[in-house]
This record gives C-alpha cells, structure tokens and sequence, in this order.
DNA sequence: TTCTATACCGACTAGTTGGTATGTAGACTG
DNA sequence: CAGTCTACATACCAACTAGTCGGTATAGAA
C-alpha cells in the first residue's frame, strides 16, 4: 500500500494543527481538545495515533525538522558558486521569511524547548535534533569558504558559526514576539551578515568610515 | 511606616519563588498552587497580592527587571574609560554569568514573552520593557564609541546593536536549552564579542589570517 | 475600647485537563 | 462470508486548574 503525501488522515491533521496551534500559543497552554479542533479530528483519533501529549510534541519537532528541510532544500541560495556567498544568501533567505504576523515566521522548537527542555527530555531532544541538524547543513558551505580563503580560524570553528546563526535567528524571534514585529528580527539579521562579511574580510555593503585611526 | 527590603512579606517570596519556578518550567505550566507551594504561601495569600496569575506574570516581569537592573548597573565593566571597552566588558560580564545550570542563567522574560506574546498582552509588554529597558542600557557606550571614531554608521544604528547584543544572548539561552548545557551559549557570546570588535575596527585577540586576496 | 484596614488562611467550587474504555465502520484476509 | 485489523468516534473519569469566599490575626486610629 502506497502512503500518499496528499491523504490528509488524522495524523498528518493533528501535526500541521499542532504545528499552527503551538506556535501561537506555546506547547504547555496548548491543550489537547484544542489541537483535536484545530485538525478537524476526535480525542479518539488523536490518543490512537500518539500515547500521550508529550509524544505528538516529540512528532510535532520531526515533523518540523521534515517540513523545513524540505523548504531549505529547495531554496535558491545553494545555487552560487562561491560558498561564502552561498552563505550570505542563505541569511538573506532567512531575512526573507520574515513576513507576515510574529507566529508565521518564528520558529516551532525554539518555542518549544524553552517551555520543555527540564520536563521533557524527549521533546527536548527533538528540538535539539531540528536546530543542530539545521545549523549542520550550513558547516560545509561555511567549511568551504574558509578553505577557500585559506583561513585558519582560532577560537571559532564552521560548527560554532552554524550555531551561532541559529542563535541569532531564535533571538531575534523572541525580540520580534516581544515588540510585536518582524523589524527588529529583520535589524538582527542584518547585523549577522555583516559580521559573516567582516568575518571572512569581504567589506560590507555599506560599511560605516573610520576616520580615526584609535588603538 | 518603612517598608523594609530586607522584610520578606508574602508578596516578595511569591515574586523570588516565581522567578525560580517559571524559569525551570515556563510560565504556562507553573501552577498557582505550586508557586505558592514554592514561596511557603497559601492561595490566599497569592491572590490577595495578585489579581490573576497574569498578573503575577506582569509583577514577575517587572521584578525581573528591577533585579537584573540592580546586577548590572553594580558590575565593573562600566569603569573602563573607553566606550567600546566598556561594551565589551559587558559582553564579557554577560558570558561570565553563564555559570550553573541552565535554569541559573536564562531569561525570566525571553521565556516567558515566547508563551505569551500573543494571549497576554500585559505581560509581553512588561517582558518587552524588560528587554528593551536593558538593551537602552547600552547605547550611549556605544554611541560615545562610534563618535570616538568618527563612524558615521549606515545600515545600522546604536539602537539596533543593542538590540542585537540582546538577541544574540536570548539565541544563546535557546541554544543551552536545547543542548543542554552552557558551551554553547559560550560560543556565540564570543562570536558576538567578535562581531563588534570587527564593526570597530578592532583586531579581535585571535583573528584567523587571510592569505588570499577573493574578492 | 471599638472601628477599620491590611495581610493572610485554607476549604471549596466550577470548569478544564490529559487520558481511558468501549464501540464501530470499513478494508483486508482466509 | 466470518474473522481480524486499522482508524477512528463517543462517552466518560479522576486529577488538576484558577479563582472564590468566609473567616482570623494584628496593628493603628479614634
């Protein structure tokens, strides 16, 4: 028996509900007769398909991971030859994506994790999975471009800049949800290309002058 | 009649409690009875101080300000004469309170604005003013540091680092959540603190050597 | 002393919570 | 065509939830 991507049964359902629900209201306050209504389906359903709230979390995050790889997967910015400006294009996809109201761009498992990350170790886990293999497809391009300019970086490493664009991107979601728009994650953002440019010497596009020349 | 700091009345334990007990579990899933179960208080006691548990959340919020306001404006790293020494040191004072578990050095208010940033307005803005307050703390350091130099900035302003910096930290909290463990965090504090030295034209203390001249 | 206001107590409640028990419609199997 | 399995549906429950309410203790004012 094929299982088609397009069969919405209860399950693919109550894990894009969740996806939507969650994201508004965080995992704890989002209760289960609440993401049943949101996917259309009944407690039955939803207690036949996971064994327990905490398990459609930990689906929830796979689902995420799944969802978004396949949206990064296809985006453009693989397509430049140079790696560093693979890399520069993949923040400004990022940038790009911030549109729309605060919960259709922030991110489902740094919400999560926050509410999970000492009662849950199992969501925890999954959020952590999503985030780390995230960051992970960005090392080689990163990788790459040191390589490239036969950088020989101390005290930081493609792995630790990966995260550290993550790190930026969950931060710059919390201030968005806090101020109640994406400009402030948008100003963030700028400011993480700027420091990969000045990292790997490629002058800003509007880099400020320097007219004294102190220390 | 004086009321004394050092009097711990119901309130003030029910605010200290609160603060511990939303950082460990969110804000959402703390309950009314185990905040004052936390506190040593009855229910009684709790909402004859609080309306709501949303407003605890607000006075939480606010107490969160008033306390980290009091760590930060004690702390050395105002004392360097030069500007952006100062804002590196606080850089640095930031990194070296990533001590302890992950429930000791998180936010109070970068968790709580994830919950609640769209079902409880009264507590987003106080989580926002927390953020925000804090961040204004910085900008006049960093405004005396580009005049110093002469930076006429483009692109971005000494608001928008300074929200920056906060961003950066509130990702790095996201990030030891989600892994675990303090490292993390660690790394991306430094990859701020590299960040700014680069922006200022400063030489961060171990810069990888560029040996080809790309672009 | 009496009045009043504040601070606190703890039993109670109405509604909600995650989870269960049982039933059943349809597809597949022999 | 009886038997079995999956995929739900419905009714239900014990525990928990935020919030209420009548009461008590104490202190200051009159």
């Amino acid at each position: 028996m094929f299982r088609l991507a397009a069969k919405m049964d209860a399950r693919s359902k109550l894990l894009d509900a969740a996806l939507s629900v969650i994201r508004h209201k965080g995992y704890s306050a989002s209760t289960v007769d609440e993401l049943c209504a949101a996917a259309g389906v009944t407690k039955g359903a939803f207690f036949h398909h996971f064994r327990s709230k905490d398990a459609l979390g930990v689906a929830a995050a796979d689902h995420w991971s799944e969802t978004t790889s396949a949206l990064f997967a296809e985006a453009a910015y693989h397509r430049h030859a140079d790696p560093l400006d693979r890399v520069l294009a993949y923040v400004d996809f990022r940038k790009s994506l911030l549109q729309g109201g605060v919960s259709d761009f922030t991110c489902l498992v740094g919400t999560m994790v926050q509410e999970t990350y000492e009662t849950a170790p199992e969501i925890r886990d999954a959020c952590d999975r999503s985030i780390s293999g995230h960051a992970a497809t960005l090392v080689a391009d990163i990788e790459a471009a040191m390589a490239e300019r036969g950088m020989v970086a101390t005290g930081w490493t493609a792995q630790s800049l990966a995260l550290h664009t993550q790190a930026v991107l969950q931060g710059a979601f919390i201030l968005a949800k806090a101020k109640g728009g994406a400009e402030v994650a948008a100003d963030s953002v700028d400011h993480l290309r700027r420091y990969i440019e000045l990292l790997f010497g490629r002058v800003p596009a509007s880099q400020p002058a320097h007219t004294s020349t102190s220390a």
